[in-house]
DNA sequence: CATAATTTCGAAATCGTTTCCGCATTTTAT
DNA sequence: ATAAAATGCGGAAACGATTTCGAAATTATG
């Protein structure tokens, strides 16, 4: 609790007024060379820090960038975080974490915690449920420098960064077609969700484009908890009207696949094919390998924090314009979608 | 930047003193509930937010927890970033993300800029290179609550989390020999490190209670650098005296052994077996399945988190003593360490 | 009714910085 | 030689909240 010295008592040891060592230290013009060493040095030998709180309540800006990503941590936001730190770090930015578990509520409240100053700008993904968002215009009012990406919210008009999903899910839809599948289902999450929407799009197109008939038995809803999913899967691959072929729109489904793929006796990828969306780094080594849809999201996180500072630095050389970004995915065909 | 409207400004529009709003919003006895009720809605409807920094340089507290991992997330790190996260935003706290990347110097760094007050507490995993340790003990002095998890530094008399990973290695070490392994090898990373002694040391054990001699060959040293570790193995692999067991100390080494597996025409579990430390969820679907030591990774998080929290709203209560909390780790046995 | 006790609120100090303004002193220009 | 400008520094206000102290208004008490 001893919070250290403060810039008044450093003064007072060397003499000199609060107004002169602060100078000093932001080396100023004004303040000789000879009076700067000799507060430097005595900063260093007293152990002087600078308050941060006393700082950011007179400049009115805290060196701070938050993130809010709407889930627990899998291996997509943990690149994006890794990606947003790094640069965060260069520059000297502090980053703060929040999670909205999915729950609109919780992100109102959030994005109301960050009302007041506490970061500087934000980076985030919003909720699956995300529908009202007057609490995402009012930050944007504010004038507080935001940045979505991959779940975006579109209604406010910032800057985005997202994956080609569309023409991800298209090429992948594409790549099982062209592996001779004749009945492919696609596997979703949260229909409301901008990405989710995308890359259903992508999958409706091409197989449209392939000359085959959409029917909506060709998608399959899943939730959150895994345990149902796989048996919703594993009932899928039992019926009758089996899917040869399967697009995957997130990470955990591929997973669920594997496991109710376990309960039956069908083999991948002779009797069935399997493309996912996927950042882990580990699709090479499931059994069969796993063809992925790789987003760059250790990119997307180092892009969004690049400009967010670029605009935090130099707020009117840079606008974070109603633009979306993107940054294609890259596909990594594997042995779940081999030719037999 | 727009920062809102201050107390003042609110309290000038109720034609009250600055000082009575305050009271009012914090709920003071000393406020007749009729101004109270007059205060809250109009705080309401102005949409008025403390500014945390000027509470922060008034209270000397900021309410945020202060995270240093020291390396890139993994699903461990994401598991106690999750529970830290979690017990946070239950009590309010705000979380701050530091990554020291393996390195020092930068864990230095960080350390100093925490030194004033930025964060109230730190929960932290030290670098592996973490030998000198008189910034952590300027921290301890200054009188910040700190506790170490995982990568822990017995030299800073505070609480520390860890895993039982001496007794975890030794019982996966004596799991192979049970499954007829005559010759185990250990992979690990860092000598350094705690975690990786206990685990070394485990296997030591575990091995010479076995009555089989102990030799250096029977320890395998690694880097972070995939694709050298991959080589590496592979040539053991290859070599006259391969083994027919391995403990991994690290996720990322079992999953290196299976690439290098690959290249050979080894087959798994019969040729050799595998058990390693893993906190990945999808072990289970790796082929064949792999045989893991889970840390209670999440249960970790939430510990610090709690005792973290405790010592800072009762700082006469509850002490952060010198001690090592160790919570289980627990082991899965899947088809990579299977009797043939 | 006068005094004491209680309730309710305001004025001002405070936290640790930065910065505007001012004031010597010295240097440069005329 | 005198005016003008530059240099180097100090004093004090300001950022926005909390809190100590004290005063006014209300109620209770004898």
């Amino acid at each position: 609790m001893a919070s250290g010295i403060s810039l008044k008592e450093l003064a007072a040891e060397l003499k000199l007024a609060p107004s002169t060592v602060s100078r000093a230290l932001n080396d100023s013009y004004e303040i000789s060379e000879a009076t700067k060493k000799k507060v430097i040095s005595m900063a260093e030998k007293l152990n002087y820090h600078a308050n941060p709180f006393a700082r950011s309540l007179r400049e009115n800006k805290s060196k701070t960038i938050a993130i809010i990503i709407p889930e627990r941590i899998n291996s997509f936001f943990a690149q994006v975080m890794d990606g947003i730190e790094e640069i965060a770090q260069e520059h000297g930015y502090h980053l703060l974490i929040y999670n909205t578990h999915e729950d609109m509520e919780r992100e109102r409240k959030i994005v109301n915690l960050l009302l007041n100053g506490r970061a500087d700008a934000i980076a985030m993904s919003v909720t699956s449920q995300t529908s009202d968002n007057s609490h995402l215009k009012k930050l944007h009012d504010r004038g507080l420098p935001i940045i979505f990406f991959d779940r975006i919210s579109s209604e406010i008009p910032t800057t985005k960064f997202i994956t080609n999903d569309y023409e991800s899910a298209y090429e992948a839809t594409q790549h099982l077609i062209n592996q001779n599948c004749k009945k492919i289902t696609f596997f979703t999450l949260c229909v409301d969700l901008s990405i989710s929407k995308e890359r259903q799009r992508g999958f409706n197109d091409a197989i449209a484009d392939a000359g085959i008939e959409l029917d909506p038995s060709m998608t399959l809803y899943c939730g959150h908890d895994e345990q149902s999913n796989i048996e919703k899967i594993q009932e899928l691959l039992n019926s009758a009207n089996r899917p040869d072929g399967i697009v995957t729109s997130v990470e955990k489904l591929a997973f669920a696949t594997y496991q109710a793929l376990k309960r039956t006796n069908l083999r991948m990828p002779n009797d069935l094919k399997l493309i996912s969306f996927s950042n882990s780094s580990i699709a090479g080594l499931l059994n069969p390998s796993l063809t992925t849809i790789t987003q760059p999201a250790s990119m997307i996180g180092s892009e969004c924090a690049k400009l967010l500072i670029k605009k935090l630095t130099k707020p009117n050389h840079y606008d974070l314009i109603d633009q979306v970004i993107t940054i294609p995915s890259k596909i990594t065909i594997r042995e779940s979608t081999c030719q037999e």
